[in-house]
DNA sequence: CAGTTGACCGAAA
DNA sequence: TTTTCGGCCAACT
């Protein structure tokens, strides 16, 4: 566990449920804004660290993360809609701090 | 030690 | 609208 890892966990940690964010705006947050692809990494590996609600961390397009299979089902689990293209409504669930 | 890769991003074509 | 490209940086080969 290292400190970048920690700051990226702590702000998603804060994303209420049926809200979403995106890597790049967490990496940001956190202050990192260039390492938006190492978030992805952390988060692959945050259920081995803990509990956290990785799967509210999408694309900054609003679509969901390539190569996931459960983002989807999490999400409407959430309470947070898909549009038929399966994207976010940005408008609605994007989290802002 | 050098080259790829990746749950990415934003701008440009 | 979709595709391409460059940039960023840690981990892996």
């Amino acid at each position: 566990m290292d400190d970048f890892a920690y700051l990226i966990l702590e702000v998603v940690n804060e994303i209420p449920k049926g809200k979403v964010s995106s890597y790049g705006d967490i990496a940001k947050i956190a202050g990192y804004p260039k390492n938006a692809r190492k978030v992805g990494k952390v988060l692959s590996n945050a259920e081995f660290f803990g509990d956290y609600p990785c799967h509210r961390v999408i694309h900054s397009d609003g679509t969901l993360v390539m190569g996931w299979d459960e983002q989807e089902s999490l999400l409407l689990e959430e309470g947070v809609k898909l549009k038929p293209n399966k994207k976010v409504d940005m408008k609605l669930y994007k989290w802002k701090p």
